[in-house]
DNA sequence: TTGTACGCGTTATCAG
DNA sequence: CTGATAACGCGTACAA
């Protein structure tokens, strides 16, 4: 792992010499170069990206926070931001927030010690996020991804979540439905749920029903039954659930078959994000989906496109109903 | 985001005085420290961890590579690894190779070029890995995740995997079923799926039956309809699928549901992993499962103990056989 | 085409 | 406790 002055002078050329040979190879003679090669293959040099990065100001690192990985939505999101920044010659550095608002700052901080060129994040709410006020006064291209495109300061990359769980319930509501529930994970943590609760709120409103109160969940990955029963008795009998995201409908609807009841016969169960294997199972989860791959992808793009100086601007992707098995039409 | 020394002439003291306020606090005299804070808020310093990296020779940064971020078991294992790192004051950066070699090769050479601490990865097949081959000469910590222990130079992190589904599938035979399929994505490109059928393929042969050939899949996270029927009709009349992963395993039960198959009344599925979401839906999957937390935490203390000088030995993890209700006993 | 020389922002090593 | 100075490894004017 020696430097380039050794490489240099077993190769008889100056260190600048060898320094261009690897960063502007075409500046120098081929015998040259081969020259060079040859001894850096001879004691194992590799460029020291570090040096480079000091000296030209430019890490080609880009910092990724997402609040978990546990969510498929997040992981495929982040494989998809991967592969474009690897494709543009940059890499990935990588932390998670867990939803929590000083763990954002921690990483937002240490990511802009270590001189990232651009951020790639999802805060868990955007109107009250210490990170992102700080990042206000930093000249850093930044890109917001899922979060609402209320800080105007930022290039967001969303679905319109609002609209979305608008469409959805509406869906139900053809089907017949009058009783829908919604679930969710911790609502004050996610700007996003509360942009969907809102969404199934004014859906319900629209058709002259009174919405009900959210059913919150402990996790944001896993329907609780006991926080569920009491919403499916004879007083509150639910026909139809719409949940947050797709791992809560599938778990709720885990926890409703196992305590005997149909999905969709007796009760409709409606999911949000489109998660690939909400498609596989039988039945296949009915869900909101965001273009998980495309997110990723035009949110990497973006962030690469400020670095090279282009005009960007915010973008609202199309998301789609996925018509599955998991609801039917209502009946008494 | 100016450099140290401008807040050194702010503060009234010399370059080295700053320097020592924020890297070793307690060898400052308080008056003079607060000074320095003062005029770093001021003219909004932050300190650059590049140029530390270069001067220190130490990155303080973790390369991990994975397969792929698609399967729950390496994201989970990802967020595990990044607590534990962001804990130690390590960041993680991170890239994926779809079990491409060439790919693994190409992350690896940047991350040795972006002078990474350490290394955690899992490679799609250690016996012919060149990249491996390539890390054998460096003096680099390193640390494996699920490939086999083959490779006597590497710390590695794993199950047993062959004694696993040896288990798994003995597990079946126990149920009284004879006629037993195994199917699996893209075999020759990871070398635990390998392991995994020649388990299965013992536990076949000692119970005195002949192992069928593997079924194989085109994708690690999805089960094919069409290759899976004709394991089905009246000639190779399956009672029981054992699966190399969850998600291959969840998808069959989808597949064969709409098929009109009842699991596990007419056929049992079984795992391998043991992702969270498999013991909510109903029926609960059973499967082998991996503690993919602690595989991710035990990864990550390791390759930082190894960073620390500290002397560390490979960890075989324990797995378990989760009971779920996608598998009974067979019938006629 | 190749070489010389300086600086990127920090920490380590001394000396005071 | 504080200050001066030399690296760390590389890129890149500028000169030859």
């Amino acid at each position: 792992m020696t430097d380039l002055l050794t490489v240099a002078r077993l190769a008889g050329v100056s260190r600048a010499t060898a320094a261009r040979a690897f960063s502007e190879p075409e500046k120098v003679r081929e015998a040259t170069r081969d020259k060079v090669y040859a001894a850096s293959e001879a004691v194992g040099f590799r460029p020291n990206y570090v040096a480079r990065q000091l000296r030209t100001q430019s890490t080609r690192i880009i910092g990724v926070m997402l609040p978990t990985l546990c969510n498929p939505l997040f992981s495929e999101q982040l494989q998809a931001m991967e592969q474009v920044a690897r494709a543009g010659g940059y890499s990935l550095m990588v932390a998670t927030t867990d939803y929590d608002a000083e763990r954002e700052s921690a990483v937002m901080e240490n990511m802009l010690r270590q001189r990232v060129d651009g951020l790639v994040l999802t805060v868990a709410d955007a109107q009250q996020s210490a990170c992102l006020a700080l990042l206000e006064r930093e000249p850093l291209p930044v890109v917001l991804v899922h979060n609402p495109a209320a800080a105007p300061h930022f290039i967001t990359v969303s679905v319109d979540n609002h609209q979305a769980m608008y469409q959805a319930t509406g869906r139900l509501l053809d089907l017949g439905h009058r009783h829908i529930g919604m679930i969710a994970g911790p609502v004050q943590q996610s700007d996003r749920a509360r942009l969907r609760y809102q969404g199934y709120c004014q859906a319900m409103t629209n058709a002259g029903m009174s919405p009900l109160p959210l059913i919150e969940m402990a996790h944001h990955t896993r329907a609780d039954t006991r926080l569920l029963l009491p919403w499916l008795g004879p007083e509150q009998k639910l026909t139809a659930l719409i949940c947050s995201n797709d791992l809560l409908a599938l778990s709720a609807i885990g926890c409703l078959q196992r305590q005997g009841y149909r999905v969709p016969e007796q009760i409709s169960v409606m999911g949000f994000d489109g998660i690939a294997l909400g498609e596989m199972l039988c039945p296949s989860l009915s869900s909101v989906v965001q273009p998980q791959q495309e997110l990723g992808q035009v949110a990497m793009e973006s962030v690469l496109g400020l670095i090279a100086g282009a005009v960007i601007s915010s973008r609202r992707l199309d998301f789609t109903l996925r018509q599955g098995e998991s609801i039917a039409r209502a009946r008494f």
